[in-house]
RNA sequence: GGAGGGGUGCCGGAGUGGUUAAUCGGAGCAGACUGUAAAUCUGCCGCCCUAAGGGCUACGCAGGUUCGAAUCCUGCCCCCUCCA
């Protein structure tokens, strides 16, 4: 239960004593615990964010209990607001299949892959009737979705809450009930969605699942949470340098709340840190062990510390990288156009911006005209980190 | 069914006839600085043109009025809220 956090006193000790209950009552039965989370797929990767509760997964998994990753394939569909025309629909069926085999792919690189059992939850959403939904939505009142702080707020606002919004709980929750789950992680703002699993799993005659909830990750902008509609993330299926460089780009602020969610470093050591940083130690230091750690739990050690390697290089002592894409010219180009071409910026336009910028250099010298020919064998660097070379 | 509100650039959101490629914020990019791809500051931020300057496209869609429209008129499409 180290890091969780629920805002709620009461349910983190009802939590804690159930879970301890949970567990001394399946070693009794010599079985394991049924542990799961669920993830829907909106967009196709995994990110850091997913982390922090997937590493809780491993947890209970090297610890010998039952981890089943969940895909939502179903609830996916009830929770995308364009589904109103069939063409669609289907469609969009499509995409949920293919990135939710990324998306297990991606998982199963911090799960163990072996043991982790996936699960899509069409398999038993798509077959419920109308009158499976009308009993479970018996269980639950219009006053208690009401008193959430984002259904709130957005009823004060008069903006739209789709009926569907409201539906979707059940539909989580009837996960729980499915799997038969002893536990559910997911993140604090999915509380409600596992409380309602709870509830539910008692109507069914189940058990009620023990729920853990750890903070939401913040995202590489150091205030909104992690997530690829902001663009704020960082995948777990990224190169090992771009996570790293990724790493090293989160506000200082949030190396402490990384570090706790994201690494196993104890408690005590990490009020050292937070010492540290608070009598003025070079975050930097600090920051480089976060990234390294990361680096190392998703590629191995050698990835993480070729990441560093080329961090210090290219970022910190501002030389080139080893390896620097090569661009084929067959007569002398202008500068522009070979940026826009090469792919090193998106128009000629941006092109020009960035030359007129001083962003722009060939082999070491500051190009200043607009109308720069160049020819083979020139290092082109634009910006801090964008490099080719001609040939 | 009735009443009202709205559709603007990557996102949020101004603008109600001209100096508006369109205030502002965020994102992004660049430069400076640094402890780093943090923070901060400054600049850029539709596309095309060998770029001084010029051209093209753009404010839901289609027409119209006007020297001139994101702004006015007509029709259409879409969205939201409330009441029933």
């Amino acid at each position: 239960m180290q890091c969780s956090e629920f805002g709620d006193l009461q349910i983190k000790e009802m939590m804690t004593s159930e879970l301890r209950q949970k567990l001394t009552e399946a070693q009794a039965e010599g079985r394991p615990l049924r542990v799961y989370c669920g993830y829907d797929v909106t967009a196709p990767d995994i990110h850091l964010g997913h982390m922090v509760i997937l590493r809780k997964m491993r947890q209970f998994q090297d610890f010998g209990h039952e981890v089943t990753f969940l895909i939502g394939t179903f609830t996916t569909l009830i929770g995308d607001p364009s589904d109103r025309d069939e063409a669609r629909k289907i469609a969009l069926e499509e995409d949920i299949r293919k990135n939710a085999q990324t998306y297990a792919d991606q998982a199963l690189k911090i799960l163990d892959p072996v043991k982790t059992k996936i699960r899509y939850n069409y398999e038993w959403l798509s077959k419920l009737t109308f009158a499976d939904v009308i009993s479970m939505a018996s269980c639950f009142t219009v006053q208690q979705f009401l008193v959430r702080d984002r259904l709130r707020n957005r009823y004060d606002k008069n903006d739209p809450i789709w009926l569907r919004e409201l539906l979707y709980p059940l539909a989580q929750g009837y996960d729980a009930v499915s799997l038969q789950a002893d536990v559910q992680i997911g993140a604090t703002e999915q509380l409600f969605n596992l409380m309602a699993g709870r509830k539910l799993q008692e109507v069914y005659g189940q058990k009620p699942q023990v729920c853990i909830t750890y903070p939401v990750l913040v995202g590489t902008d150091g205030v909104q949470r992690m997530s690829k509609t902001t663009g704020n993330y960082i995948g777990v299926d990224e190169p090992p340098e771009q996570i790293y460089g990724k790493v090293m780009s989160i506000r200082d602020e949030a190396i402490i709340p990384y570090f706790e969610l994201l690494t196993d470093v104890p408690e005590s050591e990490l009020r050292g840190m937070k010492k540290q940083l608070d009598s003025g130690v070079n975050p930097m230091m600090l920051k480089k062990r976060l990234a390294r750690d990361i680096v190392n739990q998703l590629y191995g050690k050698k990835s993480a510390d070729e990441a560093e390697e080329h961090f210090e290089k290219v970022v910190q002592k501002k030389e080139e990288p080893d390896e620097i894409e090569e661009y084929t010219l067959i007569n002398d180009m202008f500068l522009s156009q070979l940026m826009t071409q090469a792919g090193l910026c998106s128009s000629r336009s941006e092109a020009v911006r960035l030359i007129k910028q001083g962003a722009v250099t060939i082999n070491g010298q500051k190009v200043s005209g607009i109308n720069h020919l160049v020819s083979r064998g020139a290092t082109i660097k634009v910006g801090k980190r964008r490099y080719l070379k001609t040939t």
